[in-house]
DNA sequence: AAATATGTATTAATGTATTAATACAATTAT
DNA sequence: ATAATTGTATTAATACATTAATACATATTT
């Protein structure tokens, strides 16, 4: 069952919302969930979170807004197949604003732009190893 | 002036004390503010911005905290010049985990390890310029 | 020594975010 | 058709974050 990949912590101080909704973009960003695949409905799986149900919907449909689900009265709520909302040069932009904050807080961590491009090829190449597992099924 | 680079938004949603906090750290990775530089007193700062003096001193004590400032009482705040605080494994598995949140986003927008490679490049090389400069004193 | 300049601490007012309780609407299954 | 399943909307309770008001402590300057 693939909710029972998802467990939050109430005392963490992330919002239980928040929590929830990037462990599913961590999911779909990591192949995890595909394109179609079904989510728990709200009230299943707020019972399996512990958590109120509007807290589950408040997740499923800031992620809808943003792109990521698809949520259907009646149907369920799904991973979402279709193109990205934002076009091209907004995603980029979007990109660039977090990459540049990551470089902030690593120049102010007194990192080299050499360690910094190790540890950034290091990651990439990190997630290109479990995308390629993901799409054989690896989970 | 130094400080009248800085400026706040009071209806742009983010607090004020982060918004400075943020355009600090912004301009002591980008060089332009240097170790050993001082900062606005509190209440000239406060002034300035048009904001309690307590914002400011948030923000100060906060930055101290990381590591990047040192405020003295009586007198005065500067640019950290010490080491930073955190050890070096600990600074790397900070900005791996602001890597991996860009990874994250970036894939959810469906953007290709090719792509966020050049990305990357282009903003890391962005970077490595503005220091170039700020080290002959550009600003 | 006194005055000034500066950072710090305490408390309170206010707004906002988070979560929950509950009812509603649309689709699907029987 | 009816019941069951599922997402949506509204409202309210609560907690937390943000900012401000004010007083205090330390260093510097005169």
């Amino acid at each position: 069952m693939i909710s029972s990949w998802f467990h939050l912590n109430p005392r963490s101080g992330v919002p239980l919302y928040l929590q929830l909704k990037e462990q599913v973009k961590t999911a779909v960003a990591g192949g995890v969930l595909k394109p179609g695949d079904r989510l728990l409905p709200v009230r299943e799986m707020a019972d399996n979170l512990s958590v109120n149900p509007n807290t589950v919907a408040r997740a499923y449909s800031e992620l809808e807004r943003e792109g990521l689900l698809s949520s259907e009265q009646g149907r369920g709520t799904f991973i979402r197949a279709a193109e990205p909302l934002l076009g091209e040069e907004e995603r980029k932009i979007q990109v660039q604003g977090l990459m540049d904050k990551v470089l902030v807080e690593a120049f102010n961590l007194r990192l080299t732009p050499e360690e910094l491009q190790l540890l950034w090829k290091q990651r990439l190449q990190a997630w290109e190893t479990r995308l390629r597992g993901a799409k054989r099924g690896g989970w």
